[in-house]
DNA sequence: ACTATTGGAGAGTTACACTATCCGTGTCAA
DNA sequence: TTGACACGGATAGTGTAACTCTCCAATAGT
């Protein structure tokens, strides 16, 4: 297929396609002349991914790219990539002061051990964890509490999303669903959270009547 | 105090805290004569808020301000401000093509009667999860078995949360543990996660040499 | 008295994700 | 076969968001 069915496939505008391709977020389309190239399913489901982890990801252009090219390794070690990959996204701005920041890293490097979680150098994950710390210090708020919670969950959490992942076919199935799963995973899981929060408020601060009908 | 000291207290620039001022993130000083103000501690504590709902929350500026319009309501009715003010911090854009999101939005509504979740109608929650369903549908992957699971832990996550809004005292403050929870907590089980997910792959992928020198 | 700082307003800057325009070439229906 | 349209590729321009700079007259502190 050319551009033009490309884009009408995914509902991508041919420039923005443009731009991908320059970007590197896209393959090259295989030449058949100087300058006409074909596409094929690959390239939508390429394309189809992007949009996804632009739109629902947020994430930039530079780290769609790195992860897709870390995606596009022949015959990866799926642990070894992900471990590379998926830190990627979550995003770092250091924004508290020193002092603080230098504590929350304490408060998750005993977390850690705690919990024994067996996790590489890389600093990226330890790093997001501890500068969220540090905000809801920054804010007044303890998070002592949360934080061990939320570990359990996460502990949960992480045993579903290891098994999508194994259910995929493949080395290379198996990372892009590690992919999908972890970017996508983190907004549906906040948004479920948001339901559920409301559920949980409205059985604790009481119904009123515009929030249930019928069944109350 | 004065700007400059507001500014050192809290590491943001001056011409930025003036920024917010004009973009009503901030209250105004109250004002000792024409073209002097005074700020308290009120102010230092809703900028570190600000700059946490933007740095760690990465909400828009609009955003932000109708959140803590809604935060400065007095005498506020808890679950309902929390009804209309937490949604705006999921964001939306649609992508997907219109049949998939049509089949995601009834997915997830018969998921919310299921459960037996008591939501208002704010449909901002369920759209969001909407599009985050169709997206796992665009890149071909299958949602089910993840949405009952995540489901099912975002229940409990809720049960959590609502507990961290109970401990905090005054209305203002539990709409203020509110805010706080539901955006940080976003960012900590997104770190969290992620750190789980990797110590569950090491388990499941088998660990390498570079992964853990010590306890293994 | 005098220098630095203030509140306030408008314009300018940066980063990012596109989007528009152009050009020479290629495709394809009439 | 010929003429309108689409193509790949390159360069420049646009829109938005979040600042940041510059200027001003008035005031604070010394």
């Amino acid at each position: 297929m050319r551009i033009a069915e490309l884009s009408q496939k995914t509902g991508v505008p041919v420039p923005t396609i443009k731009y991908y391709l320059r970007e590197g977020l896209l393959p090259a389309g295989e030449l058949t002349s100087p300058n006409q190239a074909r596409y094929d399913d690959r390239h939508v489901q390429r394309l189809r991914l992007v949009r996804v982890l632009l739109d629902i990801g947020r994430l930039p252009i530079a780290t769609i790219r790195d992860l897709l090219t870390e995606l596009d390794q022949p015959d990866p070690d799926v642990h070894e990539v992900l471990g590379r990959a998926l830190p990627a996204s979550v995003g770092t701005r250091e924004t508290s002061d020193p002092a603080m920041l230098a504590a929350a890293h304490e408060r998750v490097r005993t977390l850690i051990k705690e919990r024994g979680w067996l996790l590489s150098d890389n600093a990226r994950t330890r790093q997001a964890a501890a500068e969220v710390v540090a905000a809801f210090q920054q804010v007044g708020a303890d998070v002592e509490h949360l934080l061990e919670q939320y570990a359990d969950l996460a502990e949960r959490i992480a045993v579903h999303d290891l098994r999508f992942v194994a259910q995929a076919e493949g080395n290379e199935g198996k990372l892009h669903a590690a992919v999908v799963g972890s970017i996508l995973g983190d907004s549906l899981l906040a948004a479920l959270r948001r339901m559920a929060q409301e559920h949980e408020s409205a059985k604790m601060f009481g119904i009123r009547d515009d929030s249930c009908d019928d069944s109350c």
